[in-house]
DNA sequence: GTATAAAGTTAAGCCCGCTTAAATAAAAAG
DNA sequence: CTTTTTATTTAAGCGGGCTTAACTTTATAC
């Protein structure tokens, strides 16, 4: 797989500028709510893939199962996940989001979600339709990606 | 700025999964180094802003300037900033990045960016084109937007 | 030149996340 | 039916990040 200079350079700059830009604003997101990074990117994967034991967030995370098991504790007692037992296996455990929980991850969602949508009043409609694609292929392309990694 | 839902939809698509992934590589690429986030994060913004006062660290992290000085500290014992005197304010201090310093940030850049050449592979030769063009307008967007807010 | 404001540091104390070690409880293996 | 493995929890202890409060030092205002 050979990507032309062009290709390359284009990533680099955009990745520099939006790495930087989207940490910073995770951490600051999170800030205000009240929670720490971990316990919020822990609200953040269950959003994506969805209810998951305590071991696949232990694995997920590269923590201890006690770490796992310490950082859900806070989020439930916040009421921002339920623990509830895995009905096929009385020693696993199953995690989602409650309610408010979705709200929490919604919100951050939305906001920085803001940042792009500031950026695209920078754009031609032409720009716009461009970007469109793009972004669609990419979407595309990470999840094809991710399909296989995860196996 | 009135944008078309499938723009909107293109890019919330976007953000959802790449967002995702970017958390969680920069989390896991930071504690191969030992570092923290805030620490890491500190070192990502001299990185992408160049040289600057403890000041300036305390309010883009929105912390107290003792945190920040704390925080600081501990790049300097671990020798990936120093901070040295500012010449026309003998009050001030002025971090700067290490050599080390530096290529840690590199070595966290060029494994983010394996992840878009992997994801790349899954492209042709003609959509390659297409992303690098819509890459090249947001950048160029995200950067007059930044130098706008910062004023 | 004195008073005030600004930049940064140090120390005490709190909460958090992480680890190890030990325990519980249920499934799987023999 | 006992043994072992698996999933999770609890407790002790460490280091990190943050805050407030109390300086030190240098610039700015009057």
């Amino acid at each position: 797989m050979i990507n032309s200079p062009q290709f390359t350079q284009a990533i680099r700059s955009w990745m520099d500028v939006f790495m930087h830009r989207s940490m910073r604003s995770w951490h600051l997101f999170a800030k205000s709510t009240g929670l720490s990074m971990p316990q919020f990117s822990v609200l953040m994967q269950l959003h994506h893939k969805g209810a998951c034991g305590m071991s696949e967030i232990s694995e997920r995370f590269e923590v201890t199962p006690a770490a796992a098991s310490q950082l859900v504790d806070k989020l439930v007692q916040g009421g921002f996940i339920v623990r509830e037992e895995d009905p096929d296996d009385r020693r696993a455990k199953l995690l989602n989001l409650t309610d408010k929980g979705r709200e929490l991850i919604q919100k951050g969602i939305e906001e920085r979600y803001r940042w792009m949508h500031e950026l695209s009043g920078k754009l031609t409609t032409e720009e716009r339709t461009k970007i469109s694609e793009a972004l669609d292929i990419m979407t595309r392309a990470a999840k094809e990606l991710e399909s296989e990694t995860v196996h």
